[in-house]
DNA sequence: GAGAGTTGAATTTTT
DNA sequence: TTCAACTCTC
């Protein structure tokens, strides 16, 4: 407690009442959420498991648990902290069936998600050039505005829209068949019970004495929703945030939300956290002055008591090919000048495809780099396959997992009898488990077809009775040997290598499945499927933690991250800020976006831009960003022959108006 | 089930 | 331009 600053004990020691942490960049949030949770507990003597601290990304929770960890020393308290859709889906356990869900109930991620909607927007639409994340990103706003499909007009404008309409229903529909949800559900589903069962909210509202909530402008209108009403009339909440960094609006964020607080909470105290324990005082002036170019709700100034430090510097290139080049190179020389480590950079993007030319720049330098985003452990073919086993076993309905594996290992259960299955099922009302041991299936195929599909479900239906109490790590192996996974991995890798790759992808499953198991908490099969697709895996990435590298990310995922030396390349109209927020009019976010950047920094900033850029493998010309001309030009230092964006920008616009006049004549 | 050919996308992405 | 994903065919 004696290590934070004034504001942050406010901010820690004030439980009276609901309460607004406006938390600039590196501002020290992560422990402010973590000392305010010990205090509850230790003079607040609030019960830790009612708790609730939530957060967005299960990083953030991991952090959050290590720090309130280590303050609490050898106690062994545990404070609820979870993601927002692990908290939904803790509700949703208990409350399944108030809901209309069965014991089991499946989690469908993203993929599974676009696969059912493909098929239905198949069936409604037959060579549809729509494509299934338009539909996808549509069905999922509605429902994080919590717009149920009977609230949806069908005749939208738009031909994608109309369609998301018509699809909306039945995709709903057949998700509670599978006796599925997906990940807006997590959250909407609770809301939905809370907001018309006063009984559960009653008792959920008992369970939750206090609540804090961590990047809370990002926070969409059910997540919101959820919030609002688990709080209650007693109003314990704390909300953490910073409006400035709210860069997700695209994917339902709001950080109106923020302001709506005060109209929600009229005793709400705010306090703002304006210390910056990390960046130098030019790059902090850099990141105020531009900042100040977008409305405010509360004024709020990063300072520090950290030097000034260096200037800015902002590089023109010519080609994008000069920028990596450039960049790589300055990188290797700071490194032999300063020392230091490869991972003291970082060159952030506005868009992944700038990170391919970097690639290629790195490594002709033998430059270890770690690239954002990537593959996640669930998209390589065999994790899924097993994921779907393990959610058949948990849920026999689920016939999205069935259609995965019904042929997996091969068992000449083609496309054809798949079709002959999948129409008697939506005859019958059965699922496609059941329907595989059904009269009516067995008379409209072939007896060898009819047997073949007969074993495995038999197999099947039998391998989950008898497994049933067995602990789901063992049936888990049990599993992998009745069907000779290893063997059809072997079979069908290209090659050898690639044959031990996936089964070491299997055997790592395994170990998530028993350590997952191992906590406790997740006991059935159903509850380890449920933590594996929401969870996963970040770990992985960690195990690269202390990897020496650049890292090379987007900005987006270069949030809540910091580096002593930041490179923001493509500092350009169009990129940043980008064409199509140009042209819908988002450029509010995209200053955040550049802000965002700018505070990654803690000693050195670097801003390029090229003069030319191919697009489309066509050669454009481009223009620096108008975000140049918003920082503060006593502290930039030019390097390259232009020496004033804005005359740039004149000289560029002359010629046009020169050219349209030779044109026009 | 593999290989060739075609088509489309190039803004950001966690759960 | 370039790459990935999808489709079609044998």
């Amino acid at each position: 407690m004696h290590k934070l600053n004034q504001r942050q004990r406010e901010a820690v020691r004030y439980h009276e009442g609901p309460l607004l942490v406006l938390a600039g960049a590196g501002s020290g949030k992560t422990g402010v959420i973590a000392h305010k949770i010990v205090h509850l507990i230790d003079a607040c003597e609030v019960e830790p498991a009612n708790i609730a601290a939530i957060t967005f990304t299960n990083k953030a929770a991991r952090e959050m648990r290590e720090r309130v960890r280590t303050l609490l020393g050898k106690r062994n308290v545990k404070p609820w902290i979870s993601t927002f859709h692990t908290l939904g889906l803790r509700i949703l356990r208990e409350e399944h069936e108030a809901l209309g869900y069965r014991r089991g109930f499946s989690i469908l991620d993203a993929g599974d998600c676009a696969g059912l909607l493909a098929d239905l927007m198949r069936r409604d639409s037959p060579g549809t050039d729509i494509a299934v994340p338009q539909v996808q990103q549509a069905i999922s706003a509605w429902k994080y505005a919590m717009v149920p499909p009977d609230a949806v007009a069908l005749d939208a404008p738009s031909p994608a829209e109309s369609l998301a309409a018509r699809c909306y229903a039945p995709y709903c529909d057949a998700l509670m068949t599978f006796n599925a949800v997906d990940f807006d559900d997590l959250i909407m589903g609770p809301v939905r019970l809370l907001r018309e069962d006063p009984e559960v909210l009653e008792r959920w509202r008992a369970r939750i004495d206090f609540m804090l909530v961590d990047e809370y402008q990002d926070t969409n209108l059910s997540q919101y929703e959820l919030v609002r009403l688990l709080v209650g009339e007693h109003q314990r909440l704390t909300a953490v945030g910073d409006d400035d960094q709210s860069i997700y609006a695209w994917r339902g964020a709001r950080p109106e939300n923020i302001a709506q607080l005060q109209t929600d909470f009229p005793r709400l105290k705010v306090v703002k956290l304006e210390q910056n324990y990390r960046s130098s005082g030019i790059i902090l002036k850099a990141a105020n002055t531009l900042i100040a170019n977008n409305p405010h709700v509360f004024e709020k100034k990063l300072w520090s008591e950290h030097g000034f430090g260096d200037k800015i510097r902002v590089v023109a290139l010519n080609t994008e090919h000069d920028e990596t080049e450039r960049i790589a190179n300055d990188i290797l020389h700071r490194k032999l000048m300063h020392g230091g480590g490869f991972a003291d950079f970082a060159v952030l993007l506005r868009s992944n495809h700038q990170a391919r030319l970097f690639e290629r720049a790195f490594r002709e330098r033998d430059i270890p780099y770690v690239l954002s985003g990537g593959r996640s452990f669930f998209d390589y073919a065999e994790v899924k396959d097993c994921v779907c086993y393990l959610r058949l076993l948990a849920n026999p309905d689920d016939n999205n997992a069935l259609l995965r594996i019904i042929n997996t290992p091969r068992r000449t259960i083609g496309t054809a009898t798949v079709k002959v299955l999948v129409d008697v099922a939506a005859e019958s009302g059965l699922s496609l488990l059941e329907t595989a041991l059904d009269e009516r299936f067995r008379l409209r195929v072939s007896p060898q077809v009819g047997r073949r599909v007969g074993e495995f479900a038999t197999w099947l239906t039998r391998f989950q009775r008898e497994h049933e109490a067995t602990p789901p790590p063992d049936a888990f192996a049990t599993l992998l040997a009745d069907i000779g996974y290893d063997d059809w991995l072997e079979q069908t890798a290209e090659n050898e290598k690639a044959a031990e790759r996936r089964k070491e992808n299997v055997a790592e499953l395994s170990r998530w499945i028993a350590r997952i198991y191992a906590r406790d908490e997740e006991r059935t099969t159903a509850d380890i499927v449920a933590a594996l697709t929401l969870f996963d895996i970040a770990d992985r990435q960690d195990d690269n933690a202390d990897f020496d590298g650049v890292a090379l990310t987007t900005l987006h995922a270069a949030k809540g991250l910091e580096y002593p030396h930041v490179y923001l390349a493509g500092f350009e109209e169009n990129l940043l800020p980008h064409r199509s927020s140009i042209e819908q009019d988002t450029i509010e976010e995209e200053r955040r976006l550049a802000y965002v950047g700018i505070t990654r920094a803690k000693r050195s900033l670097t801003l390029t831009f090229c003069r030319t850029r191919k697009r489309y493998g066509q050669l454009e010309s481009c223009e620096p960003s108008r975000f140049l001309d918003e920082l503060p030009a006593d502290e930039l230092a030019w390097d390259g022959r232009v020496t004033d964006a804005a005359a740039n920008r004149e000289t560029g616009r002359g010629t046009l108006d020169q050219l349209k006049r030779l044109l026009q004549t």
